[in-house]
DNA sequence: TATTGTTATACTCTATAACTATA
DNA sequence: TATAGTTATAGAGTATAACAATA
């Protein structure tokens, strides 16, 4: 009573579910945390440690954690966990904020910025094995269309 | 130092993010959770109860525990909870399977019918509102193509 | 031996509230 | 008074492991 890749049926999304938005925004998300996180693990890092890590690489000098929680879109309070791990790793340092004496620079250490290139290289080729199911054009339509969901919803901040 | 909207630029996705897949799908999901299970909540569902409340409707006749989590691609252990609270608001009842004694055939009741359209107008007031920032020809693409990637997603099952 | 449902447990992700040290 | 960072805590979401009943 199971052919060979699941005549048990999960593979077809019910026609029930195909209208579900929930449904067909959190299964992905979780899959592909499950996929990724374990192939960056031997690097040090996680989905969520790396986009910290890209954030700060971006940027122009070191970020607060307010700032960065503000870039994330995640409360200050998780914030502070991430930066322990980085931290932990040698991968981003805790400074002073020249005027500040409350917040924190953070700062890519060179080691953090050493590590850049090769989790690269991994989250590339899990996303696009994450992403094989559709066409090229089609990966960069599904991520232009979750960005601009992203950048429409007001989240928290709005009067 | 706030003005109107948030000069704070959290409202922008830095590009260093846009590029993460993780991300993209992650914020959006959370996003979308937070907003449609507070207002299912007085009718007693949430976006997961309901979407097992759907399967159910659309299933030719009761469906196992076992069935029910290879359609929605959760483990059967998380099912047990989903059904207890179905069961406890009277929406889903479970009975016996002719030639199973192990199984529990989870069956709609009249109440849990008579429930859906309402959670149905909720959902899809919310989930317009969710995806407004994107014309109706764009909402049926993205959801076509997150359908798709969860579809090419092996997640658990394989050889 | 394998499967269904159950329970206990554990882990992740994230937020809120209260505290401190500043501003 | 308000803000940056911290801590404690709580809650959602999900899974694994082990067990009983049954196949």
């Amino acid at each position: 009573m199971r052919t060979r890749g699941g005549s048990v049926g999960a593979r077809v999304i019910p026609p029930a579910l195909r209208g579900s938005l929930g449904f067909l925004l959190n299964k992905p998300a979780h899959e592909y945390r499950e996929l990724l996180d374990p192939r960056l693990e031997p690097l040090g890092l996680t989905g969520k440690t790396l986009a910290m890590l890209k954030l700060l690489e971006a940027a122009p000098g070191p970020l607060t954690q307010h700032r960065i929680g503000a870039l994330a879109r995640v409360d200050r309070s998780t914030i502070v966990t991430l930066v322990d791990l980085l931290e932990g790793r040698g991968f981003v340092s805790r400074g002073k904020v020249p005027g500040d004496r409350r917040a924190h620079a953070v700062a890519l250490t060179p080691k953090g910025r050493a590590a850049l290139p090769a989790a690269r290289r991994v989250e590339a080729r899990v996303q696009a094995a994450f992403l094989s199911g559709l066409a090229p054009a089609e990966r960069r339509t599904l991520m232009g269309l979750l960005a601009r969901l992203l950048q429409a919803s007001r989240s928290k901040e709005e009067a």
